[in-house]
DNA sequence: GAGCACTGC
């Protein structure tokens, strides 16, 4: 929006008239608009629209380089429209040296080069690897403060846990330093930074520090891309940063220190040379820069599900998925997967084509999942209570659980809880905060972040929208909730989990064990229910359900017909019982479905053929279940 | 009895 509005004042006009802008929750453009800076989230949804992009004449995707998913997506399409049309031009901006490999993909066009104009860094490797890079980068800021001249500091560090420990251990030394002199030191500003840090606190990175102390910022690489701070002339990087990779196999996310690639750490860098000519300490090796780093980061679209990817390229008409012109093509287990996913929720048919449910999806910008359970709110006669619970799922949890008011805060989120169900109380979050006129500070009173509600209150608003262009009423139950959890499940069928022990579940297609986790309502009541479905699933310590809600196991056999049949067992005794018994059993449904799809397929499109044969594999020799590796405790150590 | 790098629609 910024450059936007620099832009329309060097050409004297009003912003939103001959230059405008457009994201997510706003478009600030009108007909007179020839200039239109956008994300690439939002090119990517005109695609849908527009699919030869008619109305612009040239795109200038910039910031390629970072490698985005909505991106990589974006030029695979691109590439298409250029083929088709003459009139079009498509120009690529990218920091880093691999320009080559862009120009390569699109045929090797030419490649402009302009220089940058920063300050040059001077880059100082440790001499042998670090045992703990919290201590190393304690020991390297300790010694700029003493011995270097003035200019701040800024520290790379994989997560919020280790930039309190490193912020703490800092002003331990600096009192240290003052009881040791006895007198004071030159002031030390230390300044945490990562997203989840209420904005308050965020904002006085940017702030002068008092009586001109020099800064020193703990950063997670929110600081690496996201925003920038002047005046930092000292970088120290411990070559670690947190990564989140999907298994589709485990259908299971998992967020992982990893060390970073030759490009973040060059870009990190790059930080200390803004201001003027700068220094970074790199807590590694140069063997371990040179032989152990990628040259560039995983690109996201390789480590993501793709379930949203595929839906929007097969409304865009792309038959064969596996041939798409990726440039750096997911794997294909991942693409056969989430084909496989969608079939199963009923937006693919059995040859791979968008089937009508599937193209409602498409509209919402939403999880595959998450869009099939407001269509179920709309069948259901709930679509009110879905939408809210939809757009709640759509932004970082709104729970705030600080260190040191954590049972204060426990207990403030227990207040809120409905014992059968997470997606419920989050439904009762919003309608209390919806109660309280969406106030600020009563968010602040019950340890919810503000932020998320009023991200959630725009999402809902937004998906509102487009329910209203697809002519969808919004029903509402009432207060009558378990016709939402039947929502659910409709869309939440294939994360469906059996209870095994307390607290223990296992996934009923995978056998895939699946832990109730503490924060959650189901969490420590009395009972627990014999069957679950969960939002997602996230290896930390253990593997944890995240968004839990109880569902009836009727329920499974009616809305997950591939998946699950009722089989009555040992009838007499539940005859006694007066109480139907009933258990769950992956049936041989799903395989005849495939093989039949499969029989189907062979005539037409490949790429569903290849699920079906995928899944036949899967099912017959159900996965072992590989225990994961000691998760992911922070390794402190570049190579071994 | 325990977790969350970062965007984006």
């Amino acid at each position: 929006m910024s450059v936007a509005k620099r832009v329309s004042e060097e050409m004297e006009c009003e912003l939103g008239d001959k230059v405008g802008y457009a994201i997510r929750f706003e478009d600030v453009t009108g007909p007179n608009t020839i200039i239109k800076y956008m994300t690439d989230g939002v090119l990517l949804r005109e695609t849908l629209r527009e699919p030869d992009l008619d109305q612009y004449n040239v795109v200038i995707m910039d910031e390629a380089h970072e490698r985005s998913l909505n991106t990589d997506v974006l030029f695979g399409i691109l590439k298409q429209v250029v083929a088709r049309r003459r009139d079009f031009k498509l120009i690529v901006t990218s920091a880093t040296l691999n320009a080559q490999k862009f120009s390569n993909f699109f045929g090797s066009v030419p490649v402009f080069r302009i220089p940058g104009r920063t300050f040059p860094v001077n880059i100082l490797y440790s001499k042998s690897p670090c045992e703990d890079y919290v201590d190393a980068a304690v020991k390297q800021v300790m010694s700029i403060h003493i011995s270097c001249p003035p200019g701040d500091i800024l520290i790379f560090m994989t997560g919020q846990d280790e930039i309190e420990c490193t912020c703490f251990a800092i002003s331990e030394r600096m009192e240290q330093l003052e009881a040791n002199a006895r007198k004071a030191a030159a002031p030390l500003s230390i300044l945490p930074i990562y997203s989840q840090l209420p904005s308050d606190l965020q904002a006085k990175i940017f702030q002068k520090a008092e009586g001109g102390a020099r800064k020193c910022i703990v950063a997670t690489n929110i600081a690496e891309t996201s925003l920038t701070v002047d005046g930092i002339l000292y970088v120290i990087d411990t070559g670690y940063g947190k990564i989140k990779f999907y298994n589709p196999r485990m259908g299971m996310d998992a967020l992982q220190v990893f060390p970073v690639s030759r490009a973040a750490a060059d870009q990190r860098a790059g930080r200390a040379g803004r201001t003027g000519p700068g220094t970074c300490y790199r807590l590694f090796t140069e063997s371990a820069y040179q032989n152990e780093m990628l040259p560039n980061p995983v690109p996201e679209i390789q480590r993501t599900n793709l379930g949203n990817v595929v839906l929007l390229l097969k409304s865009l008409n792309v038959e064969n998925l596996l041939d798409f012109d990726f440039m750096d093509p997911p794997p294909q287990e991942n693409i056969l997967n989430s084909m496989y996913q969608l079939w199963v929720l009923g937006a693919l048919d059995n040859v791979g084509r968008l089937t009508s449910l599937g193209r409602k999806m498409v509209e919402f910008p939403l999880d595959p999942p998450l869009a099939k359970m407001l269509l179920s709110g709309d069948e259901l006669h709930c679509v009110n209570e879905v939408l809210t619970i939809v757009s709640m799922l759509s932004v970082p949890s709104v729970f705030f659980r600080p260190k040191d008011r954590a049972e204060e805060s426990d207990a403030a989120r227990e207040k809120f809880f409905v014992p059968e169900s997470d997606h419920l109380t989050l439904l009762n979050v919003y309608l209390r905060w919806k109660e309280n006129q969406y106030r600020g500070d009563w968010c602040n009173d019950h340890f919810l972040h503000v932020k998320g509600l009023r991200k959630a209150r725009e999402v809902r608003s937004q998906l509102l929208d487009i329910l209203k262009m697809q002519k969808i009423p919004l029903s509402t139950c009432g207060s009558d909730w378990d016709v939402v959890r039947k929502a659910i499940c409709s869309a939440y069928f294939h994360n469906a989990a059996r209870l095994k022990g307390v607290g223990e579940y296992v996934n009923c297609r995978t056998g895939m064990p699946c832990h109730l986790h503490p924060s959650s309502s189901l969490y420590g009541l009395g009972y627990t229910p014999d069957y679950v479905v969960y939002h997602e699933l996230v290896l930390t310590a253990k593997e944890y359900m995240q968004c839990v809600t109880a569902v009836e196991p009727q329920w499974l056999a009616e809305l997950g017909p591939m998946f699950f049949s009722i089989k009555d067992s040992h009838t007499s005794r539940l005859e006694q019982r007066r109480k139907q018994k009933v258990e769950m059993t992956v049936m041989e449904k799903e395989m005849e479905e495939v093989r039949r799809s499969q029989a189907e397929t062979a005539r037409k499109s490949r790429d569903m053929e290849q699920v079906a044969r995928i899944k036949e594999r899967q099912v017959i020799s159900t996965p072992g279940y590989r225990q994961p590796g000691t998760p992911s405790r922070t390794p402190r150590r570049l190579g071994l």
